[in-house]
DNA sequence: TAATTAGATTGCAATATTACGATAAAGATT
DNA sequence: AATCTTTATCGTAATATTGCAATCTAATTA
């Protein structure tokens, strides 16, 4: 016991729980919303941004990237690591979803 | 150590990430999935449902609650659960907007 | 009122996550 | 080649999450 009982849920519920887990992190948020604003997808300078040791950003970024979140160019020394539209846009086409399935139903009770 | 560092980002950024966290478990996205299904909103057979045992379930819904994400009435000896529009829609407008920035932005690297 | 039913809570074991110092790897610069 | 810069990885401590058996609470029914 302890470990998701993935094998019990469908690929779709553990991709989209994936997609989620990834953003369940302010740190991480922090970092989507950095790469937002910055306009050319520059790299490493996130550690400077945020109040978290190297290590620790490397490792978000890391999960960012498993879970399909970002994606990371090598660009000589440094890392170019920019957003990978296509995970986040099935994320939120997820959501879309739901939240129009419930504006139909509009408040069937609770 | 071990435990998130909240007070390094702002309340949005952790509120953002509370959302995506509450939905980052394969079993809380199948409630979520059954709550739209089911028409009338109908309570614990949510367990019957999924593959894990009442107190395993119970303790999910329970963190579906605290993050805004479901409401539940209590019906007499039952307890009616539903999602709760609001934070569902918060997350979904979230993403929206990254997703709109980046259609924008269009690969400006990577 | 005793038994039943629906859920929540408690306590605990297994595992995962978060964070960081130290260190390694690899290209850039001198 | 020696050094610097940038990022990843390792090791480890602290904490959180997941899952469940056992138990508790409260409404329901017999």
């Amino acid at each position: 016991m302890g470990a998701t009982k993935t094998e019990h849920f469908t690929d779709y519920q553990n991709h989209i729980a994936i997609l989620a887990k990834a953003l369940g992190h302010p740190a991480r948020i922090a970092i989507i919303e950095y790469l937002m604003k910055v306009d050319a997808c520059i790299c490493g300078d996130i550690v400077n941004e945020l109040t978290l040791a190297q290590p620790t950003v490397s490792q978000h970024l890391k999960e960012l990237k498993n879970a399909g979140l970002i994606k990371g160019n090598i660009e000589g020394n440094a890392i170019c690591y920019c957003i990978d539209d296509k995970s986040l846009s099935k994320l939120q086409a997820y959501l879309a979803n739901i939240s129009d399935s419930l504006e139909k139903k509009k408040n069937n009770c609770c």
